[in-house]
This record gives C-alpha cells, structure tokens and sequence, in this order.
DNA sequence: TTGTATGCGTTATCAT
DNA sequence: ATGATAACGCATACAA
C-alpha cells in the first residue's frame, strides 16, 4: 500500500501538502493540486483508515447496538442505519445485546473501546441511570426507542400510546364492543404504552374494559397463543382483539384457527409492528406500523448531524405510527 | 481517557512493560505485572484500539458484506457471525451490496478501506474473475454461498442440489407423480443446483419432468404468486409443487388458496430456506432447512483460525440441507 | 526481566 | 501557498 509520503515524493511536494489536497481543508494551487492527484492515481493510493483516526482522533465509525441481529425487526433498522452512514462515509460496527443486562453493557463496551465516533443503541434492559451517565461521558449517544425524559434531545421514538388508540380505535369503528387484549411485558415501556392507547381508545367509545379479557405476554408468538388460550377458556364472549405485537397476534390466529374460529368473520384481530410476517400469514394481518427503519435513518442523521457536522438536516424524534388495513379485521356483522 | 504513558508513570514501570502485561506476549515478574495492573485498574484504562491497529497492522475487525440487512435470511447470518466474533475481541463491521455488482464492489472497498483484516462476503452479482483477484490480494476473503473452484478453501456452501433433491424426493415418496416446479433466477447458481436436485430425484424415481410444469421466478414472493397463476393456467393436473424457497412458496400459496385449491388436500407444497415466515404462514411450510446461521459461524470460525491463528477449531465447507415436516405437502390420497 | 528508541501513516501547528 | 516537524497511542526490535 502506498503512504501519504510515497505520493509526495513523487509529486515533488511534501507531504503537508498532500495531507491537503486530500482533505481540501486549506488552499493549494491548482497546479500542485493537480501534480499531487496525478501521483495519488499512478500509485493508486487509498488513505490508511485507522492512521487518519488516530491522528485526527475520529474513527468515522459509528457502534450499533441492537437486541438481536436475526428477527425481521431488528434488521430494518440496520438497513435504515447502514444506508444514510455509508452515504456519509462512516462506518457502521454492530453487536447485539440479547435484552440483558450484562451482555447489553458489554456490547456498549465493546463498542466504545473501538473508539466509535457515536453510539445508536437499542437497549431495554440497561438501566435509565445507566444510559444518563453513559450520556454524560465522551462518546455521544442516541436512543432508539427508548425515552428517557433527561435525555430527550438523544431519543427516537414511536409514539406507541397513538398506535395502541389506532388499533383499538379501528375495531371500535367497526362496530366492535367487546374487545380483548393481549399485552406485551408490561415492565417494558413500549407495552405499556400501547396498552394506555388502548384504554383512551376505550373511554372514548365509551366501552367499558373487562379486566377479565385481558392478557399479558412476553412479545413471542408462543405467549400469543398461550394467551389466546387463557382468554377463550374463559367463555367470555369477545368479538375483537387487539395485540401488542405481530408475533403474538400470529400466535393467537393460529389458537383461533384450531377452536375452529373463522378470523375475520367470527374474530377480529389487529396487530402492532407491521413486520414482513403480517404480509404471509393468513388472513393477511391488519396492524399498526412500525417506521423502524425510517427511525434507524434519523438515528443515523442525528449522528451525522451532531457529530459530523452535517447541518441542515431535518431531524425528528418522535414518529406516529399509521393503521395498515388488511384482512384480519371486519365490521361486526350483527 | 489515560493512555498508556500515564499507566506505566503510576506504576513506576516503563512503557514497554505495561504493553507486555496487556498482552502478555513476554515473560513480567508477578510483582510489576500486579503493579500494572493496579495502576490500569486505578486509571480505568482501556486501550485505544486504534493506536493498537496501526503499531501491529492489526484491525482486529473483520468486515461482512450482506445483500441486504433487512430480511429474515441476512440477519441470521450476522447474528452468527457477530456471535463468534464478539466472543473473540473482533470487531464486525457491516456494508449491504443490494445485489449489484456496482454496489457490491463500492461495499467491498469501503470495507477494504477500512484496513479489515478479513472480509466476509455473500455476493452474487460480482464475477468469478473479481473475485479471485481480490483474493489474490493482501486481505483474505471468504464467500458464503458461492463456490469457485479455484477459491474452495474460501468458500462456505450448502449443498443446494441435495436440498432440491430432498424436497422433490418426499414428494415423490408420498405417492406423488405429477409434480410442478418453480425456480429462481436460473442464472444464480443456487437456483440452479436446487433444480438440478429436483431433476435427478424425479430420474431416480423414474418420474419424466414436464416441461409444461416448469416456472422460473426471482425467489421473490410475488413471483411465486405469478407463476402459480401461469401454472394453473394451463389447466394441466398437478398434485404437487415444489418451490425453490420459501417466499416464492408463500406466493403460490396464496394463489392456490384464491383457486380454492385446498393445501395441502389439493396440492402439496415444498419451500426451501426454513425462514421464520415457514411458521407463520397457513399451512406451515414444509421446507428444506438451510442452516445460514451456522454456516455464518463457520465463516467467522474461518477467519478466526486463518487471520487470528486460533488453531484447534475444525473448519466445515460444505454444509447438508434437511428437510422439515410440517403440514403443506402430505400423502397423495387416491 | 525490564527499559530505550523507533516506527506505524496520518493530521495539525508552526514557520517560511 | 508550501514545507518542517511534532503529536496521536501503541507495538516491538534491540539493549541492558
């Protein structure tokens, strides 16, 4: 590989010079300039990467931290991401962090001991306390997902109460009265949420919630089918349902399907998420979209933008979710 | 952030000693070793892995190229991947090529530029010529799902002529004799092997293929639905069909449920790949299994036991599909 | 076993 | 506009 100093000896300049044409931070006459580029291509010379951060102190990499890599979810963000930095020249190192504790703050680690430039992490079994100092050290971080009032300048998020009112309120619009929940772990802030737009939904139709068709799940289709099953062995009729996720509705369909329910037309069911899944399973799945990988992009800008310096980038922080229409859920035919 | 200067000041050691207790590479006496180790643990050092890489012109990351982030497939390759590589101190650093040459080899050398040690790549646009230049190289490489003679020992593969034989062959054993086919771009060479095993399955059998009975898609969904539709058209009886994966399987599904054709009664159907959405759709795919994320293991493991000298771990190339059961593809009543 | 000195390929601060 | 030269934080060959 040709050196910076390789390039200047055969240009005839030094190498301060070709530091400058590189970076064009600093006037060079046309004539040097050009000698200088005529040489950088005899050699075919590429900037060493990791002698530029060290001396400049930048890596131009950026550390993501996600719960997990596989999953439909988790890899539109990183598509959102790796897009808009690539663009931007900066480079995009992963880890996951499983959703616990230790892994999550060992792949924060990981992450900073590479000297990345900024972090975009994922995180939801780290504590606020944690990311508030993580916050205040070196390296700048942005949230996704995740708010946390003392840091809100850091955080993208979905507006997940609006989405939990817009499932419930479609149902309710469709004429349906006696609903049914299947919730998310409700010590996860995003299940709570969606469950409060539930119930705004709910009063402001003026339907009275039946705490007795309610149900909480782990996010996993299997607890969607399991709480499908706790909420059909209670004989209450219900003729909607409403789940906190893609997955766990997937899980309830099937639980339907067995107890011979036809989905719409006996039950009405409508997710949360939009994954590709809600496209494949049948009946095709109403439910609420998820903008990930448009909330990776702003992640990303915010990134280029604080610590890039790439002004005139709009950012947004808060993003509202839309209902997606499609076959599982029907007017209440009485 | 304390450098390594300050670490051997405290400790009253020079700087040479401090670098050997990190990575303990030469003999240090118990006492300066613990010495060091207090002032490192005092200081809260942690070395700056960039300095590291240009004293040893190490990155100590590797570098994947995937053709696209989002999607059930990429992400359990990556998840593979980051798994053994975090496991052993190597950072990943991800690029998306989008199935373009242009895009594939602007991915490869923003990759290279960033000094990786190794690249991990699933290509499918760029030659077979590009490629072995590149592995000519000073950076090695290792291609998944892409086999070039002349590169083997670089290549990790499955053997997708024995998965399209499986699947064939249990249609074939289920009494089936009128069997369709729907491929993928016939130009990759998965899609071609997977026919290929399709072919001889049906020889062996003493079945004769139907040329009338052959679609070719782009392994997307609504190819899949599009060719159903071309199938069907031509009113000749079929009782089952095989689809080279597991989307284009989705999309005929879905067709097949729009002729009311009842599948698995009617028609039964074969996918490949075992992506999450063979679970979630109705009925539950029937498909060949390809173990992508170990196969993304064995990349790293690769990489690990060539880049980094970590002997010992056994290295595998050529990875066998198996076949899963589930509910769309069943005896041929009669 | 430990210390000294040099180099890795840049950027950036001085001069000129 | 251009050229010396000192960092940047560490690894390592060589000395002691």
């Amino acid at each position: 590989m040709a050196t910076i100093y390789q390039v200047s000896e055969l240009a005839g300049v030094s190498l301060a010079t070709v530091s400058r044409v590189m970076n064009n931070n600093a006037r060079v006459s046309e004539k040097t300039r050009s000698k200088v580029l005529a040489a950088m291509a005899q050699l075919g010379y590429r900037p060493n990467s990791i002698a530029q951060s060290l001396a400049s102190n930048r890596s131009n990499s950026v550390g993501i931290l996600v719960s997990e890599l596989h999953g439909p979810f988790y890899g539109d963000m990183l598509a959102g991401i790796e897009n808009e930095c690539r663009a931007a020249g900066k480079h995009v190192i992963i880890a996951a962090g499983h959703s616990e504790e230790a892994s999550e703050i060992d792949g924060i680690e990981f992450l900073i001991s590479r000297s990345c430039d900024a972090l975009i992490l994922h995180v939801e079994a780290v504590s606020d306390d944690y990311l508030i100092k993580l916050a205040a050290g070196n390296i700048p971080i942005v949230l996704i997902n995740r708010y946390i009032p003392q840091l809100a300048d850091n955080c993208i998020c979905l507006n997940n109460e609006l989405g939990g009112y817009l499932a419930t309120k479609q149902l309710l619009q469709q004429g349906h009265r006696q609903l049914a929940y299947i919730a998310g772990p409700m010590w996860k802030s995003d299940a709570k949420d969606r469950y409060a737009g539930h119930l705004r939904a709910m009063a402001e139709y003026g339907v009275t919630f039946n705490p007795a068709l309610f149900a909480e799940g782990d996010f996993q289709d299997s607890s969607g089918s399991a709480c499908m099953q706790q909420l059909l062995a209670k004989k209450l009729p219900f003729t909607a349902l409403v789940c906190a996720n893609d997955e766990m509705a997937a899980g309830a369909i099937e639980v339907a399907r067995e107890h011979g329910l036809q989905v719409p037309e006996q039950l009405s069911i409508v997710g949360f998420d939009n994954l590709i899944l809600a496209r494949y399973i049948h009946p095709k799945l109403t439910t609420i979209d998820y903008p990930i990988g448009e909330m990776g992009r702003m992640a990303a800008r915010w990134v280029l933008k604080h610590i890039y310096q790439h002004q005139a980038l709009a950012l947004k922080h808060l993003f509202e979710p839309v209902l997606v229409c499609r076959e599982s859920a029907c007017a209440l035919n009485v």
